[in-house]
DNA sequence: TCATGAATCCGAAACGTTTCGGATTGTTGT
DNA sequence: ACAACAATCCGAAACGTTTCGGATTCATGA
């Protein structure tokens, strides 16, 4: 493995010259960078690391520890994620070191030693809970990092997220608009941050709409197809209190509601109206439903870039400002949504 | 971020004698080792691994470079992969670099530019090919890897696999002790090491049982339920050359050919026998089928701890010779096996 | 002719660890 | 009393890079 050393003695120029014209640096002739170069290819030089990061202080290295391990089918988001960003700080140069941690063991203990021991730049958060520990562990030790989602309670933090509050509120006034008054709610798990901020915006939306909130009618759950079959079941169940339009957390949770509703012998949009959140990760098209989905729609992987160009800018803390961003949502109205039914 | 000398100084000892009392090592006095370490807790010491690399030449990176992006949601098993990878990974101290090659893009020139950089210290190999180049492009720069499969040609290389030639050879004579003469094969797809050796198996335990070879009865697919329905109903096709009994890729396939052999009315086992191979990562269980599933059964999870022992072995390069390891599988008689049925 | 400044280069130190070779003890056996 | 040996320690070099401060050259303008 050729080092520097060896260019520099085959060129006869010092270190620090062949060091400054592989990174570009400015004091150094063309001529020369160009030679070295040539030299670096010939002896097939590769920079070292561990070298490098002694002297800079930084490693290359953004770590992701996922909490929880896998819990089936439902995780195949996880793999896009992991597939996003891994290719996102490779495009960057940096190495993209992932740990899984056994379901039933405390994550953050494995948070606070791999943060302890420096060897990593940063870190990425993901699957935030309204209040996160893991968010308030690395502020207060001081390491950079970047979440995917929203903690509530600490809100100085660096973030990449949708407006999950709107997106609620979207379907509501959309809904209400059309006439419904009893407008179902199926939620995501109801321990993480999106859920919260959607639950809240559903609420807020309520109220501006001059709607009441019926608890019954709002539930959380994983976001399966099977769930969200057996879930829409138990919300329309017969009787006067039925609500007259569904809103479902993503794409699946809406294939199990067509589902049930059309066991139910409910017709789209005639009996129910039902708008959802797509994501764009699951193959399924909102617009390929039958009929067609009312959707707010915000692609998943538009996160990735986002995230790691956040990260690096925090890893450089160049500013001591935290960066927020919130990606757009955009409304698609379909033919699942409709007018609400007049009593017969 | 204290250091060795911080720790020396803090306690008048050299900066060699508090190394080696915080790497066990032997000339340092059982009291000195406990102050030593008493006082790395206290200063809050973290071993600097940039500089350790640096004069160990080892950086403690782990590489898995995956090809071919993401394929859906039969991805799923990936994810098993990578979370029984990093974990195992975790618990040795290294660490566990991922790299999900975009769809389309040549993954070959990544592994050669990863593995000139001399940034990691080995790489593991998934989805092998039966000619698999990344194989000769790691031996020929005779960097450490351990292959989960076996390559075909390049026989001298480190690897874990369950015994797929065994496997179909298995089936076979279950099914070939039953009575049975035409047994259709639903394999993985073609370009994978593991279906190549199923179909060497099969082939050979037809010849051991004097059964002819008929290329009709032999399909390759993506392991879906879905492709096991569509091409279990092809294959089973009415007439005279319709197969008697049918091996299944594994469980998804199974459970796609159960739905199938329903629709066409045919009975398991008295119209048709199934057996299939279990590798225990799907959460369906063979047991649970109806009726229930004969199987041979080898657990996927079993992998990881074998990969990374034998990569951490070839990364130490004690020995020259290449771990080749092969795993067990169990052979399992369930209800869905019997005999052929008898001409009426 | 001489100061000025730009362009280009270099030596040496520093990052934090491991390890080689040797030094200093104290103990043992003769 | 002395050699031999084990136990315990230490100084210095080395790993390959970046960077600080300064040095050299050469053209420029006064």
């Amino acid at each position: 493995m050729a080092t520097l050393k060896d260019i520099s003695k085959h060129l006869g120029l010092s270190v620090t010259q062949v060091s400054r014209a592989m990174n570009n640096h400015s004091d150094v002739s063309k001529a020369t960078r160009d030679r070295v170069q040539a030299a670096a290819k010939e002896l097939g030089y590769a920079v070292n690391m561990s070298a490098r990061s002694l002297v800079t202080g930084r490693s290359g290295l953004v770590s992701l520890i996922r909490p929880g391990g896998l819990s089936g089918p439902a995780d195949i988001t996880y793999l896009e994620t992991i597939s996003g960003l891994s290719n996102e700080f490779f495009k960057r140069g940096m190495q993209f070191v992932l740990h899984m941690v056994p379901i039933g063991e405390d994550a953050l203990p494995i948070y606070q030693k791999a943060a302890a021991s420096g060897s990593f730049d940063g870190f990425i958060l993901t699957d935030l809970t309204p209040d996160d520990p893991r968010v308030a562990l690395l502020t207060e030790m001081g390491v950079p990092f970047v979440a995917h989602g929203r903690s509530a309670t600490h809100a100085r933090h660096s973030y990449f997220d949708i407006d999950n509050f709107d997106v609620a509120r979207q379907h509501v006034k959309h809904l209400a608009k059309l006439g419904h008054k009893r407008i179902a709610l199926l939620n995501g798990p109801q321990n993480y941050a999106y859920s919260k901020y959607r639950l809240d915006g559903y609420l807020a939306a309520l109220g501006e709409m001059g709607l009441a909130y019926d608890p019954d009618l709002v539930v959380s759950t994983l976001m399966t197809e099977g769930h969200g079959m057996v879930l829409t079941a138990r919300l329309f169940e017969d009787g006067p209190a039925r609500p007259t339009a569904l809103i479902c957390g993503n794409i699946l949770l809406a294939k199990g509601a067509y589902k049930a509703f059309e066991a139910m012998d409910m017709r789209i949009p005639y009996d129910v109206s039902v708008v959802a959140h797509d994501d764009v990760i699951h193959d399924i098209r909102g617009s390929a439903f039958y009929p067609s989905l009312t959707v707010t729609k915000s692609p998943f992987s538009e996160s990735w870039t986002n995230l790691a160009d956040i990260l690096c800018l925090e890893i450089q803390g160049k500013t001591t400002q935290k960066s927020q961003r919130l990606a757009d949502v955009e409304f698609i109205a379909r033919a699942s949504s409709g007018p609400v039914k007049t009593k017969q």
